[in-house]
DNA sequence: CTGAAAGCGCTTACAG
DNA sequence: CTGAAAGCGCTTACAG
């Protein structure tokens, strides 16, 4: 491996004048042709490690996430990514497999990597993520969820709960039940559901059951039995894509037909919903575009520039064939 | 920010003997308490760019995958992520984007950031991706793909053909269209397909036809539009779970149903396919188990350890309800 | 525009 | 077991 001395040296010119030049200081259109020449010959690529201990900065953005197995992580993640490569900067993620100690640990690991900021895909946030966000000293953007003290990203779930609640109520349902996740969950388990209360407003004769499943999908099919066994709503509400499968599985291993006898929504538009039969009706959040608008802000932020502290993703409702017209 | 001059002065030694203590060195029980102390007392993390830059080494393995967004590709992620983790090493992914370019960039990239091992989750390997590896002259271990000149970690895609081929065959399907993929990738397009053609040499009776499909799920519901527009088979086994996903759509668009009207099979062993409707039979890979044994593997690589040239983890049959039984 | 020098925070022989 | 010294490969004031 070539060092910079060796370029220097070869070069004809001083080591510190090498490195003006990569860091694009004032060098003559000369030298800068000579160890332009020398750089290519060589294939020199200068030691990250020497450069990061020297400037005191990196240009690494690490993400947490709590799962890798996720659409939407996924997603958002690619799309981090590629916006992330266009402005030279580089992705680490930290998996924290849905659990909250390796997420705060993650949080002290990445600021020990020395990265220059931070994009938290946390499903909640607790008192020790704030601590630690404090305690590393970067800047942080909370993506999917939001908190007054942190910047954040959110999707904008509680219209996406009322877009959806307003589409099945035109269609003229109105016995329904709500298969909702964890209130921990602020976006998911909580907007959502208040976009839905929302829209249940203007419809005072609804009736309206909440049930509450896991995010797996085997856990929305055996939430979905059990809902079932006890009541018989004209639809079901479910607060995530993965769980409108559970249910469908579930209606379907009972011969219900959908959506004659039983009518399913998601929320999340992953690419599966498009080829289940009959295929979902949901709500589509832009993952991916999120994810590019997560790296550009913290960039923002970790050049010191002014960000808006909440920002907000749209979302779009995917009428398809899982809603029945009971008009 | 502490350094470890702080904690030498504050411990009443000198810095190579903290260093010492931290790298497990000889160190006094005596002083090594007082160290011990001190660094509690400062919250003291060594910085690991001066670590690297010094040691010249890093303990962080380097992973590049194809897509983000694939089940295959997550899990085999969490394996490798959670055995790195028991090893102390860090993981550091590279998404190419299914992009080649990117792949081969991603090698040079990585290589500069002073990575110790690399993962190589490559569909293909071509003489490029051989340069690279040679070029960066790190050890390099290939997971889901073999290749002679490389430290390969593959599934057992030809035992998963021949299992998934006999028991069509032997549940006395006759008729039977292949829907594959691209010869370009070795595992899925090539070795599945042989051993379902090594399975087929019992019974010289079956009519078989080959077809071909992309791996998006999209792609599958075209190709097995056309398919069923042109032959009627009385089970289409599929290179992969998505593409079965898509021809279970196309198929019940038709209202032909499954398995009565049409068998299908796949090959992964995706959640999802245990709650589509009817559930798929297919053939389960050990993704997650894979990358934790590759991560073993890459790490035993980068100590200068023998490993066998080729590491084969099985798979299995799951048999479920989506092929009709002829007998 | 250019070079010499100092220093980032560690580790590792080398003496003792 | 312990310390002083050299050095990893860069960047950044400071002179010139």
């Amino acid at each position: 491996m070539k060092t910079i001395i060796d370029i220097a040296k070869a070069a004809g010119v001083a080591k510190s004048t090498v490195s003006r030049y990569l860091n694009g200081g004032p060098v003559s259109d000369e030298t800068k042709e000579k160890i332009e020449l020398v750089i290519k010959k060589y294939h020199y690529v200068p030691n990250t490690f020497a450069q990061s201990l020297k400037a005191k900065k990196t240009s690494i953005i690490g993400a947490i996430v709590p799962r890798l197995d996720s659409f939407a992580t996924s997603q958002t993640l690619m799309g981090i990514d590629d916006e992330l490569r266009i402005r030279q900067h580089q992705l680490l993620i930290s998996n924290a497999s849905q659990n909250l100690d390796r997420e705060i640990e993650a949080i002290y690991e990445l600021a020990r990597q020395k990265i220059s900021g931070l994009l938290l895909l946390a499903a909640q946030v607790t008192d020790r993520h704030l601590k630690a966000v404090k305690d590393c000293g970067i800047p942080v953007l909370l993506v999917g969820q939001r908190h007054t003290a942190i910047h954040s990203l959110i999707h904008d779930d509680f219209r996406a709960g009322h877009l959806m609640g307003r589409h099945v109520l035109e269609k003229g349902h109105r016995r329904i039940a709500y298969l909702g996740v964890t209130e921990r969950d602020i976006a998911v388990g909580v907007r959502r559901k208040e976009g839905f209360n929302e829209a249940l407003k203007e419809y005072p004769d609804c009736q309206v059951r909440y049930y509450e499943s896991g995010f797996g999908m085997n856990e929305a099919v055996m939430a979905a039995e059990a809902l079932l066994e006890e009541w018989k709503p004209t639809l079901i509400m479910c607060a995530t894509d993965n769980i409108a499968l559970g249910v469908m599985k579930a209606a379907l291993v009972r011969r219900i037909s959908i959506p004659s006898g039983l009518s399913v929504t998601g929320f999340g538009g992953y690419d599966i919903t498009e080829i289940t039969h009959p295929a979902l009706t949901t709500v589509q959040f832009h993952y991916r575009q999120a994810g590019s608008l997560a790296a550009e802000s913290i960039i923002s932020l970790v050049n010191g520039e002014t960000v808006d502290m909440i920002t907000t993703s749209g979302c779009r409702l995917i009428e398809r064939e899982s809603v029945d017209n009971l008009q």
